[in-house]
DNA sequence: TCCTCTGTGCTG
DNA sequence: TCCCAGCACAGAGGAC
């Protein structure tokens, strides 16, 4: 591989000055200093400086407006505005931003910077640079070859020859030929009348230059373009002229004159207090780019990996390197951080075989920020006896309810520390051209020391009592639990769906031709905003209600079955509208887009999200595919068992209201469990006063809206408003509920107590959920929290059994029968792949276990059913 | 052009 | 005053 040539960034300052000064509209220091471009130019800088790590850089400004092409074409430029005022006087701010950053500032009198930038450019590399151009002018694309690039500000985009080929519609050398066909009439190049982008660009495809086309004019087809041409010759060339920039500048220039510096933080701290950028300033003191955690060195060798492996012991930090993995980061107690490459194939190959028997080494600790990413390395056959700590894990069962715990987020909040981030590096989205190894070293280095030193903090908080065993005991044994959940995946018919899609888009089309005919105008059925000027401004339809934070026409199912039921006609057509399309977008068209090519869908399960402790799942999300309409239910089909297998779907029978009576230690609602009562059945005996056998259709209704509700953390608001009833009516139920059931009143005041006194509460497991809002002054804060403090126990009590259940017969299903396999969890419930022949015996261990995995005082039910896909296993 | 918020709706 | 816990879609509009 021949060496790489250094990376020359050269920044079009106006440009970017510009973009940053109309992209943030408001921003002032407090002596009412416009700093907007200012700011926006340095953010960009910082960011740029940060990601690509340039070799050398610089920045072009032109210092007059007087230039050639002034001289030449007096209307050049006539047009544009002057510089605002308030822009004005932020470039000084903006020169010593760049001299604090020991960035050169790049100028030469009479041109124009595009000029300098070409030709710089030019010069660069030819002299063995690459160079990258910093711009948000597209014109630069004309400068674009083997060794210039452009990169365009705010795209993620850096642009090739081939990439402007794609995007501009021409090769970078013809990029001139159409800009001064189409014109432009901000830089007041006249172009040719009625040439458009469409026709310039077909144009020179066709005849490659201006000059080609004017001589060939005659040919030309379309007459439009033909007498523009002809009759607008001149204007033609003079367009062409200012619009090539120009590369044989005679600049004295030496691209070394522009290697980049480290800034001069001092300097800048002190700019950005001035201009009262705190964010920078804490930036800059906070820890910058993490100076005293050593980058990782690179594993050369299989051998060199398997020298640094044997030596280590104890405690082993372990961290996966991109998405997709392209390396593992690693370091042992007391000895520097490794980096192996894995597109070393040799040593990826002694990294998975080493990383198998670490896993499986008892004595070992194995240390990570979301382990799970490093065992699925191994692959689902992975074996787990080495210790587990898990600093994601650690971290969210300490603070459920907390979403920052990403490493970069712990890190700084618990060490002050400020690491880089996997998009900083370039290994984000998948997509990891280029791989810089400064930057990718210190991030790797980062990844595993950090959770080192994290961990002693996290252990002392963990302490040594109940939230502890629900670290040991649930989350770590969950993690290849979920590993292999996530590995094994789920078959889906695609044919099955594509089948729905098409079906369904017939409906949908027929339903727009519809509504659009009652609404006797076409808009987009999707926008509830212009849904609501439809409704309610042009059809008059009653406004029943607003929207919470906008204040806008509310559109909701329920809203519409009110007007429905007041006789308007369009409404049902919206609502079914709305059933089908959400169907369609979310599920029927989303999910063969996701299947891998196993033919699978995988799922991933995040172990650290829900406050409560439950499960969630991710891309796709496999706990929200429908099952309560008739049509909904279809798309279960689609998830199917492979040859010679069948589906299982174990779940367990009202488990929150069971868990409800054993920890609330009500006896009646444990005898209606015990006796295997329909349990919404014996609410609407007790609160309505009837024998079971009499109750109706709407009391059992009735009682299963407040059976939801006491789980919910009750309040007669909600509960009227979920049966359409008064809030004072649905107190008369609630107390009546109460009356019958003392012990569940006794549960909440006990919870409420606890919870004020402690700030937070438990499950029957110790898992915490703290509630400073508990003592809120405010009234809705106050009583958020109360609702959460009653929902969380159960709910998350509930959440610790399916947890305890899945570790047991997971074990058991690899002991007892390999070949069956967890696929899903759904927050009650379970789904596995069984081959046909063991059916019943797998049933019976998956209905032991689950039901076998705690005694409460009621026992736990679960039901099982089978079948060739999950709608039929459900049924 | 990209990203975030909002309204909506699907699940347990 | 919108009863708990999630995720994802499309549209809209501000951010870069």
């Amino acid at each position: 591989m021949p060496e790489a040539r250094p990376r020359l960034y050269l920044i079009d300052g106006y440009s970017n000055i510009f973009r940053a000064f109309y992209a943030i509209r408001h921003l002032s220091n407090s002596k009412g200093e416009p700093t907007n471009a200012v700011y926006g130019f340095v953010q960009m800088l910082r960011k740029l400086l940060r990601d690509e790590q340039p070799d050398l850089i610089g920045v072009a400004l032109d210092v007059s407006r007087q230039t050639v092409r002034t001289e030449k074409f007096e209307e050049y430029k006539a047009n544009r505005a002057p510089m605002p005022e308030e822009l004005r006087g932020q470039i000084p701010q903006i020169r010593r931003a760049l001299e604090a950053h020991r960035i050169p500032i790049l100028e030469m009198e009479n041109y124009e910077a595009d000029d300098v930038l070409g030709s710089l450019a030019a010069k660069a590399a030819a002299g063995g640079y690459d160079v990258i151009l910093v711009s948000a002018d597209k014109d630069l694309m004309q400068l674009v070859d083997e060794h210039v690039s452009l990169m365009h500000t705010g795209r993620s985009k850096l642009y090739d020859p081939q990439l402007v080929e794609e995007d501009f519609g021409v090769p970078p050398h013809q990029v001139v030929e159409v800009l001064a066909l189409k014109g432009d009439s901000v830089d007041n190049v006249p172009g040719v009348p009625g040439i458009g982008e469409k026709g310039a660009i077909q144009l020179v495809r066709d005849y490659g230059t201006v000059e080609n086309l004017l001589e060939q004019a005659e040919k030309i087809k379309r007459k439009s373009y033909r007498e523009g041409l002809q009759e607008n010759r001149d204007l033609a060339l003079l367009s062409k002229e200012l619009v090539t920039i120009h590369t044989d500048l005679p600049l004295e220039f030496d691209p070394t004159d522009l290697k980049h510096e480290d800034p001069d933080t001092e300097a800048l701290k002190e700019l950005f207090r001035e201009l009262e950028f705190f964010s920078l300033v804490d930036e800059l003191e906070v820890g910058g780019p993490a100076e005293d955690i050593p980058p990782a060195t690179r594993i050369a060798s299989a051998k060199e990996w398997g020298e640094h492996a044997k030596s280590w012991e104890g405690e082993i930090s372990l961290s996966v390197i991109g998405d997709p993995p392209v390396g593992l980061a690693a370091a042992a107690e007391e000895s520097e951080p490794v980096f192996a490459d894995f597109s070393e194939s040799e040593v990826r190959e002694a990294v998975l075989e080493t990383l198998k028997g670490w896993f499986q080494e008892e004595e070992l600790r194995l240390v990570g920020h979301d382990l799970k990413e490093v065992l699925r390395l191994v692959g689902a056959q992975a074996e787990v006896k080495a210790t587990l700590l898990d600093t994601l894990l650690i971290s969210y069962v300490l603070r459920p309810a907390s979403r920052a715990h990403a490493l970069e987020e712990i890190a700084l909040e618990r060490l002050g520390q400020k690491i880089s981030s996997a998009k900083e590096v370039g290994l984000a989205g998948g997509d990891a051209p280029q791989l810089d190894d400064t930057g990718l070293l210190a991030y790797a280095g980062e990844q595993v020391v950090v959770p080192q030193r994290l961990l002693p903090g996290l252990m002392k908080e963990l302490g040594s009592g109940d939230l502890s065993t629900v670290y040991r005991e649930i989350e770590a044994p969950l993690i290849s639990v979920l590993m292999r959940m996530e590995e094994n995946g789920i078959l889906l018919d695609r044919a099955f769906l594509e089948e729905m899609s098409s079906e369904l888009g017939g409906e949908l089309e027929e339903l727009r031709r519809e509504i659009f005919e009652v609404a006797g105008e076409e808009f987009n059925i999707n926008s509830p905003q212009q849904l609501g000027v439809i409704l309610f401004e042009k059809l008059g339809y009653p406004v029943l209600k607003k929207t919470r934070k906008t204040k806008s026409y509310a559109t909701g199912a329920e809203i519409l079955q009110q007007l429905a039921l007041q006789g308007f006609p369009l409404p049902d057509l919206i609502l079914r509208f709305r059933e089908l399309s959400k169907l369609k977008s979310t599920y029927v068209d989303a999910l063969p887009a996701l299947v891998a090519e196993d033919g699978r869908i995988h799922t991933r399960y995040e172990q650290a999200v829900a406050a409560t402790g439950r499960l969630s799942s991710v891309n796709p999300n496999l706990q929200n595919i429908p099952v309560r309409t008739e049509l909904g239910q279809r798309i279960r089909k689609a998830f199917v068992a492979s040859d010679g297998h069948l589906l299982l779907v174990a779940d367990y029978n009202q488990i929150e209201l069971r868990v409800l009576a054993h920890i609330a230690e009500e006896e009646a609602l444990v005898e209606a469990f015990e006796s295997g009562e329909d349990i919404h059945r014996a609410t609407a005996a007790a609160v309505f006063g009837v024998a079971p056998e009499l109750v109706t259709t709407e009391q059992r209704r009735a009682a299963k809206t407040i059976n939801f509700g006491i789980i919910y953390g009750i309040s007669a608001f909600g509960l009227g408003r979920n049966l359409g009833i008064p809030p004072s009516e649905a107190g008369l139920f609630i107390d009546a509920y109460f009356e019958r059931y003392p012990g569940v009143r006794s549960y909440m005041d006990e919870t409420l107590a606890s919870a004020e006194e402690d700030g937070r509460v438990e499950t029957l497991y110790g898992r915490v959920r703290w509630l400073p809002e508990i003592q809120a002054r405010n009234r809705n804060l106050r009583e958020n929290a109360q609702r959460m403090a009653i929902n969380a126990r159960i709910q998350g009590t509930a959440a610790d059994l399916l947890k305890m259940a899945m570790i047991t017969l997971d074990h058991e299903l690899r002991r007892q029968y390999p070949d069956s396999k967890l696929l899903l969890t759904v927050h009650d419930e379970l789904v596995l792949e069984v081959p046909a022949g063991d059916l019943d015996s797998v049933a019976e261990l998956v209905r032991g276990t689950m039901e076998g995995v705690e005694d409460l005082r009621v026992p736990l039910v679960v039901d099982v059913g089978s079948g060739p896909t999950w709608y039929d296993a459900k049924g």
